[in-house]
DNA sequence: GTCAATTAGTTACATATGAAACTAATAAAG
DNA sequence: CTTTATTAGTTTCATATGTAACTAATTGAC
């Protein structure tokens, strides 16, 4: 069999790409589950509220830019948080376009459970790498994400 | 700062779930536009055309088993494909519920075309990686793979 | 054989998502 | 100032997606 031939076969298992989808889906799922269950919350809507957490004051725009996420996303899901209390709005004193954002007492109480919940999570799910696999991980991730930056079109 | 504290604090940008969204996000809308641009598919259909040109014959149930579809996505694809000429549909002998998906010529061609590609895209992904690293990614995907596998439940 | 249960695949419906248009406020140019 | 351009965020609309209901064919129990 010639060089270019062996090349041409691509096998879906084994393709970066569809493997790096299949397990993140995986993942995904079994934590939206987690969180919907839980706490009747929705992926975006938890990752608003981990931002919030993380920065209160936060404005939408900038959740957007720290959670990958669009600013439609973003706006529905700050409209449901607000919509069962987990968060609240104030308009900034000096940019009326601006809103800034809190977890409300009830937000926080949330916030400060499902923490733990999330890092357990994630720790069940690295719990079968060693510790130096861990930090490959990091290490091969970073690199990845550098490489498939949408800067740097591959593509 | 105790130790419950520190362990409490939770950022998004060093949270596993959320890294492996964003890159695989990253990824697949890179190549879904890479596919779109020049073949006018979808991920999905490609996927359909890369199992079917490996497997001809495959049935739509074994397509979605393959490729992590579900059978209506898996559905849609194929109906897309059919229409515009790129796979034939041929009802089984044995098996009347069941049909047998191969490429037609045209969707040979253009298969012939995608596979160099596809395997390019991914090498220029990975290209950063030592030969050592993308090893070690291999593996580290495999045990994430199993350690997040909906038959474990981890959540 | 006949009837219930299973399987392959499609269709219908309800919800999720993203692009583009829109509103309101601020900033910049003259 | 005033008018033009930009920015923050929301709404609209068209498409994508998943669940559940459905159709058609096969298998299994009797």
């Amino acid at each position: 069999m010639s060089d270019e031939e062996k090349k041409t076969r691509l096998r879906l298992r084994e393709f970066l790409p569809y493997r790096l989808s299949v397990l993140s889906n995986t993942v995904s799922r079994g934590i939206a589950n987690l969180y919907d269950r839980e706490f009747g919350l929705t992926i975006w809507q938890w990752r608003v509220m981990a931002v919030t957490g993380d920065a209160p004051g936060i404005s939408a725009t900038e959740i957007g830019q720290r959670t990958a996420m669009d600013k439609v996303a973003v706006s529905r899901a700050i409209a449901g948080l607000i919509e069962v209390g987990h968060i609240e709005r104030k308009t900034s004193e000096s940019d009326g376009r601006r809103s800034e954002l809190f977890l409300t007492k009830a937000g926080q109480d949330i916030y400060e459970m499902i923490v733990p919940i999330a890092l357990d999570a994630e720790r069940k799910l690295m719990e079968t790498l060693s510790s130096d696999e861990q930090d490959q991980l990091n290490r091969l991730m970073q690199k990845l994400a550098a490489s498939a930056s949408p800067d740097r079109p591959l593509w």
